[in-house]
DNA sequence: GTCGTTGCAAAGCCTTTGCAGGGAA
DNA sequence: TTCCCTGCAAAGGCTTTGCAACGAC
């Protein structure tokens, strides 16, 4: 049976303050305002658990490294910067999901990503 | 100055016949047909060097891990089941690009992924 | 001959795992 | 009390790096 540790709740309090993706150690950081001396290999096999349960959904990005951000099904848009590597959280877009999907193919969300250099990496 | 060495050869070899993306061990053991005593080290060296290039392009999987492709120009929209987690290429699009580049940021290019269920996975 | 490349092995990450103690139910 | 979860450290797996020898130019 589960439990509800303080190290699980931490973690599931931070993503649902942040719908950003988040590397281990990002996470490891802010969950460290909540639980000060939790461990590194706790994070992992809490998100791994998440991403096991569909709570999580786990990324790789070439540079960025593994990320995880909660399983949303729907719209998702991020500027990727190309840069310093930072992902921002755009507006909605109008995409026509179903001119683009195969036939008997079902779509039931999207992901859209712009890259290019952000406002401080214009210089 | 670039030297044209047998085992980069052999590596492009490989890239001009396969469009599939390939991870290293697999390029390893097609590229060994022609360069029999090829070390790994030595692909993972060029296909890096590939991928600064511009000549390749580096992916992650969440199953089959890091894959290397050839890098084509232009749009790229994959169709992502999540049941199998197989890609599929998709068409063209009508993106605008500009309409959701938030002000001082700039955008060289964009990637959309739809999220489903592929026709193998409906059942 | 020069100096970029290779092969080999060691070192570096990131992630997982074994184990004993701690804590939720 | 039970036994799942955590912290710690060690082990794994993939990738990079140092170095001497090799080979393209």
């Amino acid at each position: 049976m589960k439990r509800v540790t303080k190290q699980r709740k931490a973690i599931e309090k931070i993503f649902s303050e942040h719908s950003i993706p988040m590397g281990i150690d990002e996470l490891l950081a802010k969950a460290r305002d909540y639980v000060e001396n939790l461990n590194q290999a706790t994070v992992y096999r809490n998100v791994n658990r998440m991403v096991e349960e569909g709570y999580l959904i786990k990324k790789t990005h070439p540079e960025a490294g593994t990320l995880f951000e909660r399983s949303v099904k729907g719209h998702k848009h991020y500027f990727h910067c190309r840069n310093c590597n930072k992902l921002f959280e755009l507006g909605c877009c109008s995409i026509n999901e179903s001119i683009l999907t195969p036939p008997g193919f079902k779509t039931d969300g999207h992901e859209l990503h712009l890259f290019g250099s952000c406002k401080e990496c214009q210089d």
